[in-house]
DNA sequence: TTGACGATTGAACAACCGTTCATTTATAAT
DNA sequence: ATTATAAATGAACGGTTGTTCAATCGTCAA
């Protein structure tokens, strides 16, 4: 029962359970993935700006004057939320609008504020 | 229909809904606890320890044994986790075992698993 | 084509974050 | 008490992140 284990100093490390949940583990890339996504989601612009267009399709002006923020700061922010297929966005002449890609990201907001709440 | 807003230097903000959306703009510190909740699953480690310890509960050595990680650095994670109420540990001798304090967090690691690999 | 305006982008800067290293605490055994 | 081991902690480091500022791009009107 007693075995040292790579870079881990301990004697008493229970083998047996370690190997069950090493094998349970996901893939790196999975992982990665999953992180990668709470990460965007872990800054409050963002969660503001994610939370704004679930009320309705906005312009960058538009989300600007909701958050008080300068365009610049918005902007950067929702090129980042863009990248991460978070929003989408069409242009209409010399506005951008913007709205949320898939619905399904404000439900695990959602619960997550549910969760939060009951705490 | 054009006013200027704040910081935000445009003519053209629609400013009826602006009113509508800003309304339905959630309190800043729900804001905060929202992102400070997935800024802490947005780290590979923790996300990392969160899935081992939805296996089972695990001594820090095994987690570190679990993760090829250095105890220092599980540990660190561990405090982060435990400080937002993500895992409860309890001592046994030497060894302090660690498990979900919640397993609702887990739900919500899944559900977000599945949103990515719909994709 | 020129000017105006909405939006984007890149550089820069301060603040933050995760790991490492060294040290300290807590517990158990001798 | 002393020693050994599991775990926690603080300082320090390099890398990352969010905002600001200045410059640029895209579209429309004159």
């Amino acid at each position: 029962m007693a075995e040292k284990i790579d870079i881990c100093d301990c004697d008493i490390v229970h083998v047996e359970t370690v190997e069950k949940v090493k094998k349970a583990m996901p893939e790196e890339s999975e992982v990665n993935e999953l992180s990668m996504f709470f990460k965007i989601l872990g800054d409050p612009t963002r969660i503001r700006i994610m939370w704004a267009l679930d009320q309705a399709e906005l312009c960058v002006c538009d989300v600007c004057a909701t958050l008080g923020m300068t365009k610049s700061a918005v902007s950067h922010q929702l090129a980042i939320l863009r990248r991460a297929k978070l929003v989408k966005f069409r242009r209409d002449g010399k506005n951008v609008y913007y709205s949320l890609d898939d619905q399904h990201v404000n439900d695990i907001i959602e619960i997550a504020a549910i969760h939060l709440k009951h705490n």
